[in-house]
This record gives structure tokens, sequence and C-alpha cells, in this order.
DNA sequence: TTCTGATGTTGACATCGTTCACATTGGCCT
DNA sequence: AGGCCAATGTGAACGATGTCAACATCAGAA
């Protein structure tokens, strides 16, 4: 036992295929996450990996759902910090992770969430994170306006649509304010 | 001649492929676009794509320029009606555009453009369609703030993420005033 | 008319997602 | 303790995709 040999089971693949589509995710944006690349980066078999996941949307959500657990922490973190109003903060921090990690961003609201009705993990975790951003507010339809704006120059700002965007933390700082 | 055999040459393959992958883009989304499916479509061998279009990426930027400037008609036809101020106009036309073609509207905003150096037709469209949304204001961040709600929105109504956006007409009426 | 460049075709290769049949193993039941 | 079963991993294979290289066909200029 004291050899390093690779044992037949590998411990805890789930969360290495996981980690390996996460990786990818960051180096090579979206549609560079590949089940068989992971299951590479794992040392195990292509095939392996159907026994975690149905499939690869289902990989993809589950990473989704992860993404969405960061992003919850984030914005709590961000307000728990307390040096501007907790709007603000919430804003920079969305803007921040969209631009710290833009492949898990475009991937966590992108057409995968359309479709999270076939994953209830990502639906409700989704649902969480957007209930915490309309919260303390009296006005509806201003609470989904201010998302909007944050969200919309998330994307832009990831798309470099936005001129000047060379200097993202002023410009997040100028904007949100 | 008159028989309707099929000429060695196409007379505008390059247009055929541009509207079969158009189709696809439309009914299946971003990742349904696949070039062997368009060349099926067109009548034509797989490898014929490669006169017209460098790449897989190449055929998607022209699409994509086809979308900014059909983008654009939208925007102009939408200020011209003038029954709402340019502004709203605008902001509406922008969410209309968005909901009407969403695998377009993906495209266009997407990864792609984020490389848009690579397609410089790509890039100049896109510069042309943005500097229309920054026109006549003295404020260019506020502009930018605007530019980013709408589009935020958009992007979120197309993900299904904002809640009661059963009735899209209503909501982008109440939201864009 | 002939030749040349543009346009299409065939065949092939690597990669990918996915399925099926089989191998290995850890843990529970007796 | 011993044996069985479900969970987990492997291998080969299929169809589809993007892409390349070599070849075929045509349209128009010289």
């Amino acid at each position: 036992m004291s050899t390093s040999e690779k044992p037949y089971h590998h411990g805890d693949l789930r969360a290495a295929l996981l980690d390996a589509a996460d990786a990818l995710l960051d180096q090579g944006g979206d549609g560079a996450v590949s089940l068989r690349e992971a299951a590479r980066m794992a040392g195990v078999s292509p095939t392996a990996a159907y026994r975690h996941f149905a499939d690869k949307e289902a990989l993809l959500a589950a990473l989704a759902l992860r993404g969405f657990e960061a992003f919850g922490a984030a914005m709590q973190a961000a307000v728990a910090a307390g040096d501007v109003s907790p709007y603000v903060a919430r804003g920079r921090a969305y803007l921040r992770f969209a631009l710290a990690r833009p492949g898990r961003f475009r991937l966590m609201f992108g057409p995968l969430l359309a479709r999270a009705g076939d994953h209830p993990a990502l639906l409700a975790a989704s649902k969480g994170a957007f209930g915490a951003l309309q919260a303390n507010t009296g006005d509806r339809d201003a609470a989904i306006r201010s998302w909007g704006m944050v969200h919309g120059l998330a994307h832009l700002m990831l798309d470099r649509a936005i001129p000047g965007a060379e200097e993202p933390e002023a410009l997040i700082d100028r904007l949100i304010c």
C-alpha cells in the first residue's frame, strides 16, 4: 500500500471532475469545457464521468451551482465589509465577480439558466441569489432596473464593449455609487 | 438547361450558408449552429464552406455582423416612429430585438465580441451600434448606465431570470419609460 | 482557345458526447 | 468470516463535428 499506485476507485471523482471542469472554464471560456478533457485531468477514463453526471449539461449545471454559491458568499462578504452602503457594495461585488471569473459568470447567467427547470438545485440556487438582490427595497421595479444595470454592465465589460474599460476597478467605482 | 440539375457552382453559396446558419441560430440557439449542417441545408459538401469562411468562427462573425445591421435598422425605425422619446424608443427596441431573436442577440453580444479584433468588420459594426446609443447625451457615464440597464434587462429576460416576465411587452413598457 | 484562379468534392483525421458490455471493489447481510 | 450486490471505473465502438489536403470543375481573362 505504500506505493502510489492508482486505486481502481478514485475517492471523490465527482469533485475532481468539477475542479477540472472549473479550471477549463476559467482558462478557455465556455466552449472549452470538455467531458473527456476533465476526465483526463482527473486521471480517469472518459466514461467514468457518467457515473456522476447524467450528461454534460448536468456537469455544467453543477458547475453553475457552485458558481451561485460562491457568488452568494461574495455578495454577503461585500455587504459585511460595510465600507459603503449595502446597495453599492452588492453592485460592485457583482461586477468584480463577473470580471474575476468570466467563464463562470457567463455559464451561470447563460442559456443554461433558461433550462434550469431540468436542474432543480440550480434553480433554487439562482432564485436565492436573485432574491438577495431584491431584498430591502420597497419599489420592486426599481430593484429590477438596478439589477439589470449591474448585470448589463457586467456583460458589456466582459465583452470589452465599453470604451475606456482598461481600468475596470476605476470604472466600477465610478459607475456604481 | 430546363432541367433542375444542380450546377457545380452554387451561385451565392456565401449568402446561402449565412441563411442556413441564421435559421439554425434561431431555432436551436448558439450551439446548434454547425458548419456541416449549414452546408447540408445549402445542398453542398461540408468543406465547401471553407471557400467562403476561414473558420467556423468567421461564419459566426459574419452572422453577428448581419445581426448588428438589423439591430441598427430596428433602433432607427423605432426612433423614427416617434411615438415616444428617442431615448425610450431605443431602449424598448433594444429589448424587443433581444426577445425576438435570442440566439442572434446572444451571439452578437457574446464572447465573440471580445475576440472581435480578429474580425474587423464585426468590430466596426458593433462600434457603430454602440455609438448610436451614446449619442445625444452630455453625461457619458449616465449613458453607459442606461445602456447597461437595457442590456442587462435583455439578458435577464432571455434567461427567464426575472420573475413575472410572462408578458414581456407589458414588462418592457413598464420598465422602460 | 487556352490557361488560371475561384469554387466544390472526396477522403481522411482527431476530437467530442454518449452507449453498451464488462471488470473491480467496498460494504452490508448472514 | 465469508459471500453477494450495488456502486464505481474501463474498453471498444458509433455517429457527429471542425478541419486539412489533394483533386475536379467551371468561368472568365489573355
